[in-house]
DNA sequence: TATTGTTATACTCTATAACTATA
DNA sequence: TATAGTTATAGAGTATAACAATA
């Protein structure tokens, strides 16, 4: 890490920051929810789509997994993308069973629309905050990707 | 309005830092929709009931605007919630169309029940950190608590 | 006449169970 | 026989439109 080691942060007030780490993440998922465009994408079809983008082609099966829904329910989801031209399914050379899916041109145009929409409004909410707060957040910004990438699993 | 002159943040990266905090949001918010327990709340019954906790009591109307649903559909979660006991309606004083919804002692304990084992959760995560991203994660705090007020305007 | 909320109806998304195809 | 995925059917949650009650 090329963070400065900051010697200011007892050990015992741990337990109590994650209480309301916590409660501020619950609202950003709040916050989220209500930002994200009516008509255009469910949900889960927005989360599945955007991890195709950010983690390239898989499995159904596998999708369905880390999404946390139904086999069948990602079949039905997977069939919807196609039809909207969004994502496509591709055989296994290995294996004839499998249906692997890959995001396609248009479904990454989609999904980086909506990332550059979210970015963009949080730069404008950014700018509201005192530089102090702004440094800070910039230098928490890599501890902050560790423990998403620690989420995932 | 506050001074933009910063002495420790160039301005010049505020604009990826947003990207890349967006991104890592992005994955903090998926992360979350897993962690959820599936049979027991719906998600937008498990986000108005941490707002009537969190906030206090509310009119259906405003409730159905705040989590971004039709009055219909909160006219029936809030039925759903009073069948289960974790919510109830009660009349305005002031005006009989009204219908003020809170919070039960039973939804609170619910609330605080799911609140508490992401917490849990999350305070593992956070022990995995090295120290320097512990100790810029909880400089960050305030800022993130910022950020997230913001959000929900 | 406008506002607050409910009822009626249809649609989307999801889950479970039963099925097909491949290993 | 086990695994990957699909099809069949039913249920939960939502939206729009029409309605009732109060302001």
């Amino acid at each position: 890490m090329d963070i400065t080691q900051t010697a200011g942060a007892p050990a015992g007030d741990t337990a109590l920051d994650c209480a309301e780490f916590s409660a501020v993440l619950e609202r950003f998922v709040s916050a989220w929810r209500r930002f994200s465009v009516p008509g255009e994408l469910s949900s889960t079809a927005a989360f599945t789509l955007g991890r195709l983008v950010r983690d390239g082609s898989s499995r159904l099966t596998e999708l369905a997994t880390l999404e946390h829904v139904s086999q069948p329910a990602m079949t039905q989801l997977v069939s919807r993308l196609e039809a909207q031209g969004l994502a496509e399914r591709f055989s296994d050379p290995g294996d004839a069973r499998v249906a692997n899916v890959r995001v396609t041109t248009a479904g990454q145009a989609l999904v980086e629309r909506r990332r550059a929409a979210r970015a963009a409004r949080l730069t404008q909410l950014f700018s509201t905050l005192p530089p102090a707060q702004q440094a800070a957040l910039a230098a928490a910004l890599p501890a902050l990707d560790a423990l998403a990438d620690a989420s995932a699993r």
